[in-house]
DNA sequence: CGCGCCATTGATTGCTTTCAACGATTGTGG
DNA sequence: CCACAATCGTTGAAAGCAATCAATGGCGCG
């Protein structure tokens, strides 16, 4: 397995950079504009909260390592996350426009995180329409993931949405340089999955269970290789037309461009023996 | 109903242009300028496709007058409704930045639509901070509604969840004017409020047929009163703060202002008999 | 009047939860 | 270095919520 074949990464491994370069059209004027406008990176400990829901929000959360999450929590304190946040992804972009936030930002592991004015990126995006352009499809695609999840939540089976995740979690980690041919570092626990997917941790062993006795995946500790991509596709359904995609480069993400085939994504090692 | 009934551009019954007032702080000037960027009106009959999932959009559409929704289909055929979308509000706005559609917009009763040009829109909101940021905060209400379906989708029953759809109905009718007290006009199928959930139409009709039995809401046709505010609110654990009604004028909305009370909310009748 | 759509109902099935217990691993303090 | 606590993954049995299957009745409409 060769990172060469991942050109989508930053040199300097900086997630966020990586991300806005695959995603948007950004020119290195405004990536730089972006880049200066960020905070001192900092790092914050597993569990910890970085936002409240209902607080005022005063600037954004870059992930710019660790795992992160939104997180909706009822009043009997059952808990849902209404999202990942992976390396290179704004914990909340909404708190851009919103007068108070609507979900808690919480920390799944250890995290670096740098932070961004929000009053000076709204002025930045009036100042550059590029920016704004991009702030705006960002905001989308958090949009799209988040109606995706919804159409899993509704109508997809715990087996399928299990799937479903680990198909997009592949792609989203690629795209920031985060994973390792077919596979990825997963390193939340099977409660947290439940709380995403909307199931028990019971539940998420059972069905992570199986797709492993069949061979579709491999699990040892937190490391996760899907080794038949081509079926955990077609279980899930998955559609990668809402991650939007489109634009990266890399052959990494044919697949992304190419919804209605079903290659194999076996560019490189196929499990953990293949690495020894 | 005529074409006179329902003006794009005047204020007498324009629900956009009551929403836009109730939610931002857009001043007269800006609101001249959306109404007037606003296409004719147009009528849609009951079931129309007016946007696919994938599609490139040019224009986004705003419901002037019936119920419409954003869909998602799984390949199968399963279907998910990741968004009501009622007189007043836009059904797509994520087009403004997507380059493809994430979802198909039907209409789930006949209706009248404008349009709103896309580009036309963004080089508006690149001039107006104001519209910018009303977009912005619009953006960020539909993303609110999302991410509390996906709460609900995750971790509410059945009961909950439909006891939360009833009171979000309310309040975002009430806010365009097309509520009437505690009531208001509920015309799509228990098949289509199913595809909301994620439930199936034989136990939506369950669900719903307690909530009448035990008087907390009443049904006649289409027509839908919640009886028991108080006591559907705690069943839901509806926490409206998500919906961003603060600034809108109106005691109708006291219950939006303050969530940790729970008010009866019998401004007015009701009943239908109280009505006769 | 007949057709189609929609609401309703009952019986049965099944996916997922709940409850409970146990084992494995990790980190901590004595 | 080991005992100990805490967290996490695993397993089994029982219960429950919602889906499925199937049929009926009401209502509007051509």
């Amino acid at each position: 397995m060769n990172m060469h074949d991942l050109p989508v990464a930053d040199g300097s491994d900086n997630p966020f950079g990586a991300r806005l370069r695959g995603l948007t059209r950004l020119g290195g004027t405004e990536l730089g504009v972006l880049e200066r406008a960020c905070g001192p990176a900092r790092h914050v400990r597993a569990k910890a909260e970085l936002v409240r829901e209902g607080e005022r929000p005063e600037r954004l959360h870059v992930l710019l390592d660790g795992w992160a999450c939104r997180v909706k929590l009822l009043p009997d304190g059952r808990r849902q996350i209404a999202g990942l946040v992976l390396p290179g992804e704004i914990c909340d972009l909404d708190s851009l426009y919103a007068p108070k936030s609507d979900y808690a930002v919480a920390m799944l592991t250890a995290c670096t995180v740098t932070t961004l004015d929000c009053a000076a990126l709204r002025a930045q995006a009036a100042q550059h329409p590029a920016i704004a352009e991009a702030l705006g499809f960002l905001l989308v695609v958090d949009n799209a993931m988040l109606t995706e999840r919804n159409a899993s939540l509704g109508r997809r089976s715990a087996r399928e949405h299990l799937s479903h995740l680990l198909c997009e979690l592949l792609l989203r980690l690629t795209l920031v340089g985060r994973a390792r041919g077919n596979g990825y570092t997963l390193p939340i626990t099977q409660e947290d999955i439940g709380d995403v997917l909307g199931l028990t941790s019971v539940h998420v062993n059972r069905v992570l269970q199986r797709l492993r006795n069949e061979g579709l995946i491999q699990q040892r500790g937190h490391d996760l290789v899907i080794c038949e991509w081509s079926t955990l596709r077609k279980i899930a359904a998955f559609q990668p037309a809402y991650l939007h995609l489109d634009n990266v480069e890399g052959s990494a993400f044919d697949i992304a461009r190419a919804p209605w085939a079903l290659q194999t994504r076996r560019s490189d090692g196929i499990g953990f023996d293949a690495r020894r």
